[in-house]
DNA sequence: CCCTGAACTGCAAACGATTGCATTAGCGGT
DNA sequence: ACCGCTAATGCAATCGTTTGCAGTTCAGGG
């Protein structure tokens, strides 16, 4: 007979049979034997149930209590072991469907893991593999203007990549950090709490980015690719994104066109570019008298709007650079007597949900919202693989709704 | 002369002072000094300027490579410890600020750290330590109707939870589960990777909930009250929420309501509740032809309202359990021949962003998002410490805008 | 000169998993 | 009866931190 020897016995040295069959009889009582069944009968108040259940074999009580008590809590490798009357290892390699294990052991630890819901715990297994498998996902939020970042934009962002990252079996940790300092994001890959960071736009610190990437950081930003970035950028196509809302009011016929969006933004910028372009193509150039410059904020867009009606500008058209942007100034164009489409007709970007159901729908630019998800974590995974991604430009489309019509002459 | 002996020595034997000695004039060459400096120089490929480096002393370009090289790539507090010429534990307990160790000590190892962008292993040390800062935030998906929730509301909480648990400390890690399977949200807790579940909306499956709080699961769901439930849940007051409404449309002069929203969803069904208390109030019933009983899908509720109109049925007024609900609902009107508010009034819920937006602004129930956030990781935590929770029902408050007037006789 | 205590600091054992390398039993061959 | 081989399993080191305890140095008192 074969007796473990050990400095430290975590659990009483049994016989092998005795123990296996004492563990499969003894652990229905007390825990539900499986996790699918789905009618609840009245349910006990789980602990005091086990105290009241019917005492047949002491040591079983107390193994039970042992491990539902005190700080451990939660069940552990060693609980099954024991209950397995195999050691650590064992349960190890079962749970891993290693083949040096015995088809029998492995199935009957197997099952008793799953009819206990063990979970394996993930900060042990990854700190004895040096793995990980979770995502930094970064939002960063202004500031001076607004303390929460509202716009529907990027928490859409969010939700893409929420399931481009499940469908991949990474787990997303949500951060969010002041965008003025960006470069503390890294405090998410240096602690190893995540292996990587997607961070959503640009902002103005693309020096910062910069510095993280040179320190080795893995790192995706959505956004618009920059001359000398070392960093690696997925976005939509700004520029060509520009270009179509411009050319679409252009071949509408409208002629005098606002561009509401802030150019000190770099993708904002490049739309700013295209829309230069387009309007080349008509021999025209833009107005910087109907350049609203502001960030991404509704009330300083409705201000703007408002100011330039004040002004006397001459426009018949509008290009803002977000939905949200779109909307306010349509909201304020109409206080200043000036309905859309009727009177101005307005193009937004983005094409966030509500862009169809706002009223009139928005006539709008797509940015692939779902493919962004895939492509940035299949960035980034390929950057942590250690290979140098280039950056991506993501085709964007225009999409013609009620917010502009032919213009009446 | 005191010399370390160790059976694996990690480092090389130093005297003390010669190595601090060395470990300050040593780094800088190297490393960045500070992390403070945001204007960048020209930035050399980080590793290659590293062995490019003006290589004053042999012994510690060596102790750089190993850092930086090979399968550990992060910096650990091993390597502190040898540039600083002391233990682990001695920069473990300078780190922490440990009044065991001298103010010098600590002082110069915290430098080093910070100098370094040390960042301590959050995994290793929950280990360690048994605790743990993330919680779990669970957003359910519905896999028959739409692959991906987009609901704005939703994704607005997330914003708001984010703000609330960065604010107290925690990390938060966001997850979908299949609404139908709401327990699997239980591996979350299980495995360790985080302390406490938050789920966002109760959905179909209360008997699931019950079960995961059984197992002790720190839980805590957004959503509505119900009688036998075990977990704790937060949310908007939604019987008020459903009769503020309702009210707001009596006193216009409106008195055929229709009703767009589930009530087999336990939200719904409270705002149903106060739909029909208000009417009560006038000495009305519910019409049950005037109920539209479509899920938080916009195309159903589009589908739903133009079978209302061809039926031909008589109302005056809708109310829609959520501001997307509304818009989808008045765009159907709109397609009708019945404009908001001329022909019909419209009341939304939740108050999202882009209800002042919509054209005409939505007139809805405001629920109190920034507050929630607070709530539920007050409710969460006081939960993982121990506590038995009450349900918290938080105030909602009408806000009127344009998509409701005084009804014309 | 030795003893004592205070002030630092290091050693080594956890934490919960994985895995190379024993170790064991069982079996067939000689 | 003994040897060698294979299959199944256990031991113990390891991942990066923390912390109880023990060891070292040094100053001051007898």
């Amino acid at each position: 007979m074969w007796l473990p020897r050990r400095k430290n016995a975590r659990y009483p040295p049994r016989q092998r049979a005795e123990s296996a069959a004492s563990a499969a009889s003894a652990v229905p009582p007390h825990l539900p034997p499986t996790a699918t069944h789905t009618l609840s009968p009245p349910i006990p108040r789980s602990a005091d149930a086990a105290d009241a259940a019917d005492p047949t074999d002491a040591t079983d009580i107390t193994d039970i209590t042992d491990v539902a008590d005190a700080q451990s809590q939660r069940l552990q490798m060693a609980d099954i072991a024991r209950l397995a009357g195999v050691s650590v290892a064992t349960v190890s390699r079962a749970l891993n469907g290693s083949p040096l294990i015995s088809k029998d052991t492995r199935e009957r630890v197997q099952e008793l893991a799953r009819s206990l819901n063990y979970a394996i715990n993930v900060g042990a297994k990854n700190l004895r593999l040096k793995q990980n498998k979770t995502i930094a996902v970064v939002i960063p939020y202004d500031k001076v203007s607004r303390q929460h970042i509202s716009d529907p934009f990027f928490l859409a962002m969010v939700g893409s990549l929420a399931d481009a990252l499940t469908e991949r079996g990474f787990d997303m940790l949500l951060s969010r950090v002041d965008a003025d300092s960006l470069d503390s994001a890294a405090r998410l890959y240096n602690s190893g709490l995540a292996i990587g960071i997607i961070l959503i736009g640009q902002w103005r610190h693309h020096d910062q980015l910069n510095q993280l990437a040179a320190r080795r950081v893995p790192i995706v930003v959505w956004g618009t690719q920059i001359p000398q970035q070392l960093y690696c950028t997925v976005g939509g196509d700004n520029v060509a994104g520009g270009a179509l809302a411009t050319q679409h009011l252009l071949d509408l016929g409208y002629r005098n066109i606002a561009f509401v969006g802030d150019p000190q933004l770099p993708e904002v910028a490049h739309r700013y570019r295209g829309h230069t372009e387009a309007l080349a193509t008509h021999g025209l150039k833009p107005d910087p008298r109907l350049l609203v410059a502001v960030p991404f904020d509704a009330d300083q867009a409705r201000a703007g709007i408002t100011r330039l009606c004040e002004a006397g500008a001459a426009f018949d058209a509008l290009f803002a650079c977000s939905d949200v942007l779109a909307s306010a100034a349509s909201q304020a164009l109409h206080l200043c007597g000036r309905p859309v489409p009727e009177s101005v007709a307005v193009v937004g970007y983005d094409d966030i949900e509500w862009a169809s159901h706002s009223n009139p729908p928005l006539t709008t630019v797509r940015q692939p919202i779902a493919i962004a998800g895939v492509e940035l974590v299949d960035a980034l995974l390929r950057t942590i693989a250690g290979a140098s991604v280039p950056p991506r430009s993501l085709p964007v489309e225009l999409v013609v709704r009620s917010s502009t019509r032919l213009k009446v002459v």
